[in-house]
DNA sequence: TCGGATACTGAACGCATGTTCAGAACATTA
DNA sequence: TAATGTTCTGAACATGCGTTCAGTATCCGA
């Protein structure tokens, strides 16, 4: 066909149909919908995409390579995970993205994987300059430590959000980042600046445990 | 009938099955696999609990009785509410409840914010009960710091746990738990003992900001 | 202009699900 | 024992889904 306005592919349409869909009504939302909003029948997606599977993995790797690329262009600080989505889903046309992104990390499916693992690293990259630059402490496992913050990150951003409340409406986004960030950001930076425990008797107890425990079992790995 | 081993009500035994396949295979588990679990006809849930979403709010109901009353009991420190998800789990025949939980703050249903809201307040009086102590500095917003570490906890959990990895093993759980637990807590405790941030300038700067824009524009609440 | 490939439709199939319902089995009370 | 209400079954219904398929329109190279 390919008539009228033909600045997209029939085969991105329904790709793009299908990451507003997923986003707004969910992972399971079903090909007909996707069909109807593309304006295309549901046999065509089968023909393009072969499957229901294989529709969600020409969407993960679309959207992986969105990240990709916007990492690299206006993630200028591209410090923290959960802001870099914010960012994103401030950015006018991203917000499906955004909300596709946050039903994977959701459900947990391959994509999850992949991006946190990106995620991760960015932070382990971020806080290496900051160590650098004096204002980040370094740490007894850098990679241990970029995990966890990523983790706290994205998972208080997951059980924040307007969670089963389908459908998502992907308007309300952007201003729903910006207040979860307000709502966070003080308590975020008091306990990463005034540590939350007075002393490190903890710590150190677990530390030498640890030592101990190292040294004397060595079976496992 | 309540024939053979009568220990249960027919309504409780489906309403356990439940939960267990609900935690196993997620909550879109169907009606018809409980039933055959509880070794009952799919009609008979109907006849017990009206429908299906009548179904889940018993679990929902008896999983939260249940919460309230072991935290009562042996949860003597209480304090990490993710650490009482870990002890519960390695209780005996704990684990099918661990799990439904585990699926309901994935999903965000309506237990999720009556269990968060009371982990929330579990913490507030933990970490007050530190702050008297001395182990623990105060904050300048008990509440949302409570909040903040509440959700890092359950959020890094959920994030975590074998996700989308449907069936859940439940008879796994116990020792996953244990293994996160063994990943995280050296980290953990090393970002909360020694600050993130060498100075606070960041805090700073926010509360200044903060504190000149509540003088001048005090509409929003 | 022809012919084959490709894009696309719309109806149909097969399956799983929640729910309904008529009736059987059982318990309880009179 | 008879009557009555509760528990429980098994088949059936209605629906929505992913997928298949035969057939049609459209494009493109020879």
């Amino acid at each position: 066909m390919r008539s009228v306005s033909d600045d997209q592919t029939t085969k991105a349409r329904i790709r793009d149909a299908a990451i507003l869909r997923f986003a707004q009504d969910g992972l399971d939302a079903p090909l007909r919908s996707i069909a109807s909003d593309a304006g295309v029948s549901a046999g065509l997606i089968m023909h393009h995409f072969g499957s229901r599977a294989g529709l969600r993995r020409a969407c993960d790797d679309y959207v992986q390579a969105s990240i990709r690329d916007n990492k690299a262009k206006l993630m200028v600080p591209a410090g923290a995970p959960a802001a870099m989505l914010a960012q994103l889903a401030q950015l006018e046309g991203y917000a499906p993205l955004v909300g596709y992104i946050l039903r994977c990390l959701q459900s947990g499916g391959e994509l999850t994987s992949r991006l946190v693992e990106g995620m991760v690293a960015d932070t382990v990259d971020y806080l290496r300059e900051g160590v650098r630059a004096g204002t980040v402490s370094p740490s007894r496992d850098e990679a241990a430590r970029a995990r966890l913050l990523t983790d706290f990150a994205l998972g208080s951003l997951l059980l924040n959000l307007p969670a089963g409340k389908d459908p998502l409406i992907l308007a309300e986004l952007p201003a729903w980042f910006a207040a979860y960030v307000d709502r966070i950001l003080q308590p975020t930076l008091e306990v990463f600046t005034e540590p939350l425990l007075t002393d490190s008797t903890l710590l150190d107890a677990y530390l030498e445990g640890q030592g101990s425990a190292q040294s004397t079992e060595r079976t496992t790995s």
